[in-house]
DNA sequence: GCATGATCATGC
DNA sequence: GCATGATCATGC
């Protein structure tokens, strides 16, 4: 180690020379920063590995390796680059989720969360560059430098997600792994998909395919948004964050102690002393007046009864929980069924299932805060809340759906997309502002704007099987019936 | 009563 | 101005 310590640009046993030394492509390209040869060089705007190859070999000088240790092996440090894209709304979000490890399926279940996952990468060296896939990877610029080390807080829920991963492979069920299950890791497929990509699991002869320890997107953005710059180093750090910012939105953990032993247990004991109240009462216990006629008034409701005062919880956001609203009638099941956001018919049919908006969407873990007119035109009550992963069968059920909708807008059947009564799960239905809220198909031709819903049985179906109903029977016996 | 087509209301 | 979450209204 010492030898070649000689030679490099920096001291690689002394963090704070790595970070001065890294912090010096700040607002750089590799073409302008990095030491080699362009010509030579391999070409590619499709930055993804090249990018972090590049860095890792002509600016740092670390050999390629595959070894279950840092980067930096003296320091701990592992080095990550990832791509940043600028959007309409949102300014600048991470393209992709962060890839960490390859998961081995036969040894995870002997590893540790302290001995493998915090050992490799629980401290990260992260170069953020902006994506354009119309310039060379080396001509990318770089737009931030992140030492980042996470705070306790979230150090346990990626734990908790280690956990879950590693239960699942524990359990023979490594082929049902996906991201929706957890937080801030995700369990990220790797490789296009292909009979090589499949690899052998414990307890199950089933094959599963291969895929990655991840920080998802939502956690990235993070990430890029909270970290400041230390003015030594010029490189960027969450330090002075955990002393004394505070995020935009507000922590679910805000004057609570986090004592249970699991993230969604804590958020969810919040609303227990909430359940089978009527609103009108949970406002006044809280001590709030919210806008009853408002669209989001139960939404906002919710996020009083964990004590937060702003549009999102902290948490969620980070961990890009989607959470929608139930509205039960007095025999317990949905009144409506639930949109998701429109898609462009043009755009769709670019997609593949697995790279598209629905699929995302359904990727994610769901919150579900529950309501319910217990008798008509009676008060509406809080009847519970419950997190919910969408089950692999109901996934393969919306596939179904939104394959069908690619096929007949390819066809230019938009008409006769699936029904409610056609699945199970899913159907198509317009979502737009009026009858004149068109959007383009491939044949030329506009049509009213649609989205994918879950249908209304199936969400009573969901609620059925949370058990929640079943749970506040007993306080609410005397009032519901 | 419910599915389906259509639209509302808020916030960014 | 528009996406988004949510709900209305008609007709079978």
């Amino acid at each position: 180690m010492s030898d070649s310590n000689q030679s490099l640009p920096y001291n690689d046993s002394d963090e704070k020379s790595i970070l001065l030394y890294a912090g010096k492509l700040n607002g750089h390209t590799l073409k302008e920063i990095a030491s080699f040869d362009i010509e030579s060089a391999r070409t590619s705007t499709h930055s993804k590995g090249f990018f972090g190859q590049a860095l890792e070999e002509f600016y740092f000088y670390i050999k390629n390796n595959n070894i279950a240790a840092p980067d930096f092996i003296n320091v701990g440090m592992e080095l990550k680059s990832t791509p940043m894209k600028k959007t309409k709304g949102k300014g600048i979000v991470s393209k992709e989720r962060l890839v960490l490890s390859i998961i081995d399926y036969m040894t995870i279940n002997q590893l540790e969360f302290e001995g493998s996952f915090k050992k490799k990468n629980g401290k990260l060296l992260i170069v953020f560059y902006q994506s354009n896939n119309d310039v060379q990877y080396y001509d990318q610029k770089i737009l931030k430098v992140v030492h980042w080390t996470y705070p306790p807080e979230d150090l346990r829920i990626i734990e908790e997600d280690w956990n879950t991963i590693s239960k699942m492979v524990t359990e023979g069920r490594s082929h049902e792994l996906s991201e929706r299950f957890t937080h801030y890791l995700g369990a990220c497929t790797k490789g296009m998909g292909h009979e090589r990509d499949y690899r052998e699991q414990p307890n199950s002869d089933i094959p599963a395919r291969q895929r990655a320890l991840s920080l998802k997107s939502s956690y990235v953005n993070k990430i890029f948004r909270e970290s400041t710059q230390e003015e030594y180093t010029g490189v960027f750090t969450s330090e002075a964050l955990i002393e004394n910012k505070v995020g935009a939105f507000q922590s679910v953990f805000s004057n609570r102690d986090w004592t249970d032993d699991n993230f969604e247990s804590f958020v969810l004991k919040a609303f227990d002393k909430f359940i089978g109240m009527k609103c009108s009462d949970i406002e006044k216990e809280i001590g709030i007046s919210l806008n009853v006629a408002s669209k989001s008034y139960r939404s906002q409701l919710t996020l009083n009864m964990m004590g937060i005062k702003t549009k999102k919880a902290k948490e969620f956001v980070d961990s890009d929980i989607e959470m929608k609203t139930i509205f039960l009638k007095p025999n317990n099941t949905s009144q409506e069924s639930m949109s998701f956001s429109y898609f462009d018919y043009i755009e769709l049919t670019k997609q593949t299932w697995e790279t598209s908006d629905f699929c995302e969407v359904l990727d994610k873990r769901f919150f579900f805060p529950v309501f319910q007119r217990p008798k008509k035109n009676g008060d509406v009550v809080f009847k519970g809340a419950f997190f919910w992963s969408m089950p692999y069968l109901d996934m393969c059920e919306a596939k179904i759906v939104w394959e069908d909708t690619l096929e007949k807008i390819k066809m230019s059947d938009i008409d006769n997309l699936i029904t409610s009564k056609q699945n199970r799960v899913a159907h198509v239905r317009p979502h737009a502002r009026n009858s004149k809220d068109t959007c383009m198909a491939p044949n030329g031709q506009y049509y009213m704007k649609k989205c994918f819903w879950f249908n209304r049985n199936y969400i009573s179906d969901i609620v059925k099987n949370s058990g929640i109903l079943n749970k506040n029977q007993q306080s609410n016996l005397t009032d519901l019936y």
